[in-house]
DNA sequence: CTTGACTCTGGAGTATACTCCAGGGTGTAT
DNA sequence: ATACACCCTGGAGTATACTCCAGAGTCAAG
């Protein structure tokens, strides 16, 4: 068990950053000492990282709650959550396609310029207006 | 050449949002007509777009704008834009291995659970805990 | 037994990315 | 020529996700 200062530590973020994600419902109100300190375990150090990252890929606090309620959502059914799970890997299908999309446009700029000269002789400069990113 | 709304229309986004796109330096100042109207090109509905779907990637405005901006910075050589685009499709790298290992996390979670009953028997409910997800 | 680093609460402040509004001008269809 | 839908500017307001602060209590070390 460890203390809102070293949770937050590990997990890479403030510590006024955790006492708001328990205000919002994204990790669930943690133990206390008699003197009131919050008590945390490993597995909120996962929780926490978990939710760093799936910021960083671009969902939502919403979303990202909607994620970590997959696994305890009381009174639905299994297939409730399939469905539910289901979804979100469609998204993520989405997601990753158009960031293959998007490195391959930088890589055929890359391919495209031959490395010398200024910038308004090289040919990489009207790729990302022409090649179809979306 | 079209107008704001239009524009907007085309691209899925509000006229305040490409106004304040502009300000910010996003997409270039456009023509004007004698009596001031913003006019467009369909070049600015792809920008627009690829400023959108960029979004829902997890980029940031200002880092929308350094990809936009390796095809228009005056001044500098191939070789300067080629690293800079070889550091953007670093990034891009670890937000796919990041998504694809969230959607095995997903994957697993649906083959687990057997898809009949209450939420309480199903074994799905610890596997994002227990699934190294990071 | 005090000092310094930590914790608590409630509330205010900030950055990002819009979004809306007032008060005015423009353009075209009837 | 007058609706009506569009456009203009400048500035204020909103949602999201933090981040900081005041004023107070807690705890471990020397």
């Amino acid at each position: 068990m460890m203390t809102i200062g070293k949770l937050a530590q590990k997990a890479g973020v403030r510590v006024d950053t955790i006492r708001f994600y328990e205000k919002i419902g994204l990790i669930e109100t943690p133990m206390r000492t008699q003197s009131g300190y919050r008590m945390y375990s490993e597995s909120d150090v996962r929780r926490i990282r978990f939710i760093r990252k799936a910021k960083e890929l671009g969902f939502t606090l919403r979303e990202i709650k909607e994620l970590l309620e997959l696994k305890m959502a009381p009174g639905t059914t299994c297939a409730h959550i399939r469905r539910r799970a289901q979804v979100k890997i469609e998204d993520i299908e989405v997601k990753i396609e158009a960031l293959q999309k998007l490195k391959r446009a930088l890589e055929k700029l890359i391919e495209t310029c031959h490395g010398i000269g200024p910038v308004s002789d090289c040919p990489i400069l009207d790729m990302l207006e022409r090649e179809d990113v979306s």
